[in-house]
DNA sequence: GCTCCAAGTAACTTGATGGTTACTTAATAG
DNA sequence: CTATTAAGTAACCATCAAGTTACTTGGAGC
């Protein structure tokens, strides 16, 4: 009672909250239908916050979306950085990653679908970022992790390709596989193929001696 | 004059062409802007035919989003059909092909993102034609070109996502790469990165000593 | 030639959707 | 306590796009 509490029990105005509702509401709907198929009122209904809301605090759909984009961006941004280690267990993890957010894969491939060869969002930041991964490429290449013949770049963009497709296009992963891509075992056994697979970026004198996990059975 | 040619000269009524016009013109339109972006005026527009015409011939903008996909799919795997060759050269062909047709690729992504976990359209001949291309790798693998310890659809779908991810996500290829993916000097070095990486594929016995093009210059 | 139907046209309807107007009300600073 | 302004509501509007109506016309078969 004594301290000068400015927030009442329940607020019946938060503006931080409903703007993060809106936010939120706005992910779910734009990764699952895309710009054009997003409805604003289905936004405003998710969020269930007044539709005039989301143009008080965002103008228009447009610049929603963009920011949608921008706070996706910046929340892997922060994830990428934390993340070390060799290629093997690198290529499972953002496997699974891009399994489990499928949002951020979808904002991805509606991205490129609406790409115009002009400048993409936040591209500075991205590029930025970019710079930060292949850096680190180079710097598994220099501890003979990954081998030094092969250009950085391709092998981010080789790595980027193993790990989102299946989360990108789970129709053809159905059809391949003969299962979901949500579905445990598939995600298990892939990422174990991962993990085999990974020696194709290691440099050849390593490549055969790591391999613990396979005796070299090949026969018939 | 003598022969009783029933085609005049320029038949104002040619009901076989105006369908493959407006056929030709919705895939243009379905793959730049997929289903809901598509506007029924614009296909009418591009195919130069009155749109009631569209609703004459296809019924509904839903069944000709159907009849687009199905005489791509079907293209597509009588092209399919035709190759065969180790994976070296045909990571490299499959890639090429992306890169040439981006209708097709943008067409299964937007297929992807509509993707309800539920049947896709024409899965039964496109399950078969997944059925062939497994059978195929499997004799790849009797013949020693890629390695039996790998799982024949893991290998599939590995082979797919390196082929088709850079037109996928031009973006995200163009951030790491440096260049559009319809820059040739990129696909002419991507061609050569796969062609080098297929060697993932083999077995270990043959891998080391097929790499003809590099002499293992690894140093610094 | 004439008949009939598929092929074709122009103009319209209907519903959805992004965005706005005009208003009310909670919270905060002075 | 009160003035001010940001937060919030309900009802509305203009536009656009899918799909229709109601009509005309070319041409193959008789």
């Amino acid at each position: 009672m004594a301290r000068p509490v400015k927030i009442a029990a329940v607020p019946l105005r938060d503006p931080k909250r409903t703007r993060e509702r809106i936010l939120s509401a706005a992910l779910k709907e734009f990764a699952a239908r895309g710009f054009d198929g997003a409805r604003v009122d289905a936004i405003a209904h998710r969020a269930d916050i007044n539709k005039r809301m989301l143009y008080h605090y965002f103008g228009n759909k447009e610049h929603l979306f963009r920011e949608v984009l921008r706070l996706k961006m910046s929340q892997r941004q922060a994830l990428a950085e934390t993340l070390s280690g060799d290629p093997a267990e690198g290529l499972a993890f953002w496997f699974e990653t891009a399994c489990q957010d499928t949002d951020w894969v979808r904002l991805l491939e509606w991205e490129a679908l609406q790409e115009t060869g002009k400048r993409v969002i936040d591209e500075k930041s991205r590029r930025a970022a970019t710079a930060r991964g292949l850096q680190r490429i180079r710097q598994r290449q220099s501890r003979g992790q990954i081998s030094a013949e092969l250009d950085p770049r391709h092998v981010m963009l080789a790595m980027r390709s193993l790990t989102m497709f299946p989360a990108a296009f789970p129709q053809l992963t159905r059809l391949i596989m003969g299962r979901s891509v949500s579905d445990p075992r598939f995600q298990r056994e892939r990422a174990a193929f991962l993990k085999k697979f990974a020696s194709a970026f290691q440099p050849s004198a390593t490549r055969n001696s790591l391999k613990t996990n396979l005796p070299v059975k090949q026969q018939e």
